[in-house]
DNA sequence: TGCCAGGCTTCAC
DNA sequence: GTGAAGCATGGC
């Protein structure tokens, strides 16, 4: 990564196997939006991040080298060797080289388990737009406000902040049926029921059987949590997109094997490629 | 205006 | 254990 200073304030970067637009389109991330002049904005907990593309692969970021280095370079995993875990794909699998392909720039950021957890619960029968506006409004209504240069922002709310509140007053927050799922949610992780910091050392399995322990939490989400908020790597989360892929291309078995420490990135590029060629991309 | 969504729980059987 | 019904609401 080829780092340099400009202007006081912004960091300019070269960066590889990086897209903002199709990590925001990756359907991972519901707080990574396109401004109008064409840059990104990032929330992650009480941060706000603008990110410019400068071309060539060039960026230019709006933090300072030792919050990039604490924070953001975690945070876009970028420590790690994306054009690897590409260049392993089977060249004689088409379909996932192509994916593959389209999908080059994905990375699988490193989100906040709580905020996943809520996020992807709220997620279910929802589409993208109407996530990601769900997700704006509890921030809106039950989020620590912190300043930015563009103004006030909203952080996710805690999940202590979300299990004060009724199931009703969550129900203005566009959950429909699902307000009573994160209100589960967020009492058994404010209670400490759920210990989803102690839970970043447990084994992949033992993970997976908590979380679906949250009422309102199947296979798919808590998949995504593990993926998407502890960056559990093997973590295949599998919904209508996914099973449409593996119906049509791979009915004798998806090579998991293969792709070990890496099947979420696979994974990735296979929801964000077929939802192109649906015409939902 | 209708249709349908990054699924899950519940309830028959 | 398996399969089908029912779910609330925003955005296209």
């Amino acid at each position: 990564m080829y780092l340099t200073v400009g202007e006081i304030g912004v960091l300019e970067l070269e960066l590889r196997d990086f897209d903002l637009k199709q990590i925001a389109d990756s359907g991972q991330c519901f707080r990574l939006n396109r401004a109008a002049d064409g840059s990104y904005n990032a929330d992650a907990g009480e941060r706000r991040l603008n990110i410019r593309g400068l071309g060539g692969g060039r960026f230019a970021l709006d933090c300072g080298r030792e919050e990039f280095e604490t924070f953001w370079r975690a945070y876009f995993d970028l420590d790690a060797d994306y054009g690897a875990w590409r260049r392993a794909v089977d060249a004689e699998d088409d379909y996932l080289t192509q994916a593959a392909e389209y999908g080059s720039g994905i990375r699988i950021l490193r989100q906040d388990p709580w905020e996943m957890l809520c996020t992807f619960i709220l997620s279910q029968r929802k589409k993208i737009p109407a996530i990601k506006s769900a997700v704006e409004t509890l921030c809106r209504k039950y989020g620590k406000p912190f300043e930015t240069d563009g103004g006030i922002r909203f952080a996710f709310p805690a999940p202590e902040r979300l299990a004060g509140c009724t199931v009703e007053e969550l129900g203005t927050c566009a959950l429909g049926y699902r307000a009573k799922y994160v209100h589960a949610a967020a009492r058994m992780t404010a209670s400490g029921e759920l210990d989803l910091a102690g839970l970043g050392k447990a084994e992949d399995e033992v993970l997976l059987e908590a979380l679906k322990g949250v009422y309102g939490v199947g296979d798919k989400v808590a998949s995504c949590v593990m993926l998407f908020g502890f960056h559990r790597m093997d973590a295949f989360p599998k919904d209508v997109w996914i099973y449409k892929a593996l119906d049509a291309r791979y009915r004798d078995g998806f090579p998991y094997d293969r792709y070990r420490g890496f099947n979420g990135v696979i994974q990735q590029y296979i929801f964000y490629y077929q939802r192109f060629l649906d015409g939902q991309g």
